[in-house]
DNA sequence: CGCTAGGTTGAATACGCTCAAAGATCGTGG
DNA sequence: CCACGATCTTTGAGCGTATTCAACCTAGCG
């Protein structure tokens, strides 16, 4: 995985600070006034506490959301209890309130941690992505990676065993936040507890513990706290076939 | 779910022979300028034969491709020879490329009847979305109804039992097919192995072979040959806790 | 008529679940 | 600063859903 790229001054240094914007500058350098206009989305901040559902059937207020600051999921919950996650909504991603709406009222998002987001309207992303093709392709970029993530999951719960399922979704995790610099070293905090790990994979929290001694005892991760360190990736990636996802694609353009 | 909506004249009427056409009249009555540009989009046709991977890290050509006719499918294989399928592409389904090569080469696109399908190039598709506002809309619309059954197929997968992950994917399939017309009474025409299906619902052939037979004997599906037919749409529904995809939502716009 | 792909059935096994209970950790208030 | 409660983690044991293996059946097609 790539390094993180220089940039040009201080007030463009000061803007990466917006994962969003960091994020779409690792695929492709961004130059000032794309970055301006990025700058726009973030115009309104807000705080939201965790373990809050804080888009649902009820509050959709039709606005796309940017996370700036911790982690959210969006899930499903069946009459039995049984939870599904179905994706983690991390620094720098957007949440397009349609696909929560498209479902019918199914599925919610829920803060994992305390966040720092900032709504913005649809007219005001197409806009932006009208005026620079740029952004507009690497926009939809991220629209073809977000999915592919979501396909890749698919196959993840669906094919893979346990063991297999937990050592993919953390290298997946371990690149999303390589991305944003939220990773030292093979180190990154993980906000999650093994429920919500296990209700992200499909098992059980008594399976996911075990999963997760398993990986330890085999020297493969070490935990502390909410920090998780991937001790040797490249058997990790081996052992769970994991290939990445083209975050950073040198495709044409997208759709 | 709705009964089809009524057309203008002739000419428009044979326009409903693309089942694109029709399913994006179906959300929202077309008017004649908009399905002559839609058209468009159908003026190259090619037949692909079955059982072919006719998308792949090899032979991806950056062209957006609609069914016309058949039933295709994106997949993933592990190297265990486990198979993953992640969606259907059915008649009125549009193929992103994109998405396909965002994961690094490992889905691909299968035909699982042989397919007449029209390929196009993205520049035909964004300038018609610039011209017609209302396609734009239907369009993201679409895109976010895809995403929402990507998402509930990882809840289906990952927190149903193999007897509910059945009968949810048969109603969906159900409602779909049905938006196109292509179902009659309860009945469909379902060209899939139960290889296929249990690839799709990540089980064993045995088991998905029990599990269609459980089906039959509860009185809930009758089949023959390629046909299956829903008698107790109302009970599968309930069984399944199937609430549907907001194919025809009335949401404003989509990003 | 024989081949092949797909469907069906039985039996043994296993992966992961449920139930249950005991530790550990963290935040909070006394 | 300690104690307490709540949440999260860990471990054991029994069980069940779904898998694997293996064989046989059926239908369609050359």
């Amino acid at each position: 995985m790539l390094a993180h790229q220089q940039h040009q001054n201080v007030s463009e240094l000061a803007s990466l600070n917006w994962p969003l914007i960091k994020k779409l500058n690792f695929s492709q350098q961004l130059d000032h006034k794309e970055i301006v206009s990025l700058r726009k989305l973030h115009e309104q901040t807000l705080v939201i506490e965790k373990h809050q559902d804080f888009l649902s059937q009820n509050n959709i207020r039709n606005q796309f959301i940017v996370i700036n600051q911790g982690w959210a999921c969006r899930y499903s919950t069946l009459s039995n209890g049984n939870r599904q996650l179905i994706n983690f909504y991390l620094p720098g991603d957007i949440i397009n309130p349609y696909t929560i709406a498209a479902t019918n009222g199914t599925h919610s998002v829920f803060s994992i941690t305390s966040l720092y987001i900032s709504p913005f309207d649809q007219e005001a992303l197409q806009q932006l992505l009208t005026l620079s093709p740029k952004l507009d392709s690497l926009y939809k970029q991220m629209i073809c990676a977000e999915e592919a993530m979501l396909a890749e999951h698919v196959v993840r719960v669906g094919r893979r065993s346990a063991y297999q399922r937990t050592i993919h979704l953390l290298l997946e995790l371990y690149q999303r936040l390589d991305i944003i610099g939220h990773t030292q070293q093979n180190t990154f905090n993980l906000p999650l507890t093994q429920e919500l790990l296990a209700d992200m994979l499909g098992m059980s929290i008594v399976h996911m513990n075990r999963t997760l001694h398993r990986l330890r005892d085999e020297d493969l991760i070490e935990t502390q706290s909410n920090k998780i360190s991937l001790l040797d990736i490249h058997k990790l990636e081996q052992l769970a076939e994991y290939q990445g996802i083209l975050l950073d694609t040198k495709l044409a353009a997208q759709g």
